[in-house]
DNA sequence: TTGACCGGCTTACGGCGTAAGTCTACCTGC
DNA sequence: GCAGGTAGACTTACGCCGTAAGCCGGTCAA
């Protein structure tokens, strides 16, 4: 009894519970330890408390879990309102893809549920504004959102999948060619060989695809395409 | 004794247990129940058998999930050979998307783990081949495939987390209304106010965003610049 | 002074993945 | 036809997980 008094003076580093600590704490040891090494437990242990305090604070893991998700969302700048749409939502999808790189964890979360949280909206309210403000439809500008952003957390799920340095990144690569008989996938494998020889790497640059897509959109915008088109979506879902 | 070997005897509907058998009943039961209901011990009771026993078959949880995600690959058609590649890529995306939703719980797996399995090497191996034949280097054919699988994985994953019927899916976007309010989300709440009353749907076309792709692409293919381009990438995770 | 309530704490439950070891039916070579 | 090995099932058990239920001390308003 004493002890347990005592022991909860002596939480470690600062004031009291609240959600935004357990947030921030959550992601922290996600980024050290892996997100599947992030249990009620191991947080609270790691927050000085045990593991039913948190549950004063979030309801569950999986709200515990949105709120981490929008705390990187939180992360990502929003599109300088004064510039162009285009560097402007280039500049965005750049600092998205910063972030997911920061917090590899997220990447694969983003889509598995409903994400509605203060940040996400924020993110994407800006986004959406954007583009509306520059002429394209409600729906036109959903869509093109959508593309933008799909490609973003494509492409960096990828890009977390294998090791960045480049080192690593070409061995790695060699380790998967016994994987690819030139005589069953001749292209892959040819693609296969040319990153192994550290002659490429096609990794480590999100903007190609990014600007291809941008540029896309500019030319329906040019064109007029871009007021009509039937049909738009929700896109609070992100 | 007596009674394990009797229950051995009467393991339902046919014939010994393999990995192609788990993994198949794993979809199954994935698609009937959910994802996060498939346990191994609830794999193995509906074979009729015990969890243990199927390790014999697959070497980890991981592993079952591995095949679970290639089985769905192999559900994707094949690119039409001797179709042109704009089509050909068209209805291999389409093929796709089809294959996803088929499969709700597949897509947020699909760029978890690098997967490596057969059916996904040949899909992959298989757009590759047709965007190198139609002029693409490799570097490039590689983001661009990336560029249109990206797109149908994010799509699909954000159409699956909404109720895919009309009347559902208006209710849902009025459901949410509440939390966009107008002075800080206006945009937002406008698209959403257009779901919700149901004059839009912007999650029923794939096609709209993929064929925005496929034009940036065919464009570049046109212009030249599909030829050069520094880097390319290893595309063996999907 | 008292009593409600907030935010910690303890205990316990059922389920998970899987390591380790056992048993039995079958195949193989003599 | 029999010995020995093997493959593929089974049993048991461990340590972890998320969280339901309830307890208990400190704080603060009435």
């Amino acid at each position: 009894m004493a002890r347990a008094v005592r022991d909860r003076k002596r939480r470690p580093s600062s004031g009291p519970l609240s959600r935004a600590r357990i947030v921030a704490e959550a992601v922290a040891l996600a980024d050290r330890h892996g997100f599947q090494n992030l249990s009620m437990r191991s947080l609270a242990e790691r927050l000085g408390v045990e593991a039913m305090s948190l549950y004063n604070h979030v309801v569950d893991k999986n709200d515990l879990i949105d709120g981490m998700v929008d705390h990187v969302a939180g992360e990502i700048a929003l599109p300088a309102r004064e510039a162009p749409w285009k560097p402007a939502l280039r500049q965005r999808a750049l600092s998205a893809h910063q972030a997911l790189v920061r917090h590899p964890w997220a990447c694969p979360l983003i889509g598995l549920r409903l994400n509605v949280g203060d940040n996400m909206l924020a993110h994407v309210e800006a986004g959406l504004a954007r583009l509306v403000e520059a002429g394209f439809s409600y729906e036109m500008a959903d869509h093109a959102m959508n593309a933008i952003d799909n490609h973003v957390r494509g492409f960096t799920l990828q890009q977390l999948n294998f090791p960045i340095e480049p080192k690593k990144f070409a061995q790695t690569a060699q380790d998967y060619l016994p994987k690819l008989p030139p005589e069953t996938y001749p292209h892959l494998r040819n693609l296969a060989e040319r990153v192994a020889s550290g002659a490429y790497d096609g990794l480590d640059d999100v903007s190609f695809g990014l600007d291809l897509v941008l540029d896309g959109l500019e030319r329906l915008l040019r064109d007029g395409g871009a007021a009509s088109r039937s049909s738009p979506g929700f896109s609070g879902a992100r």
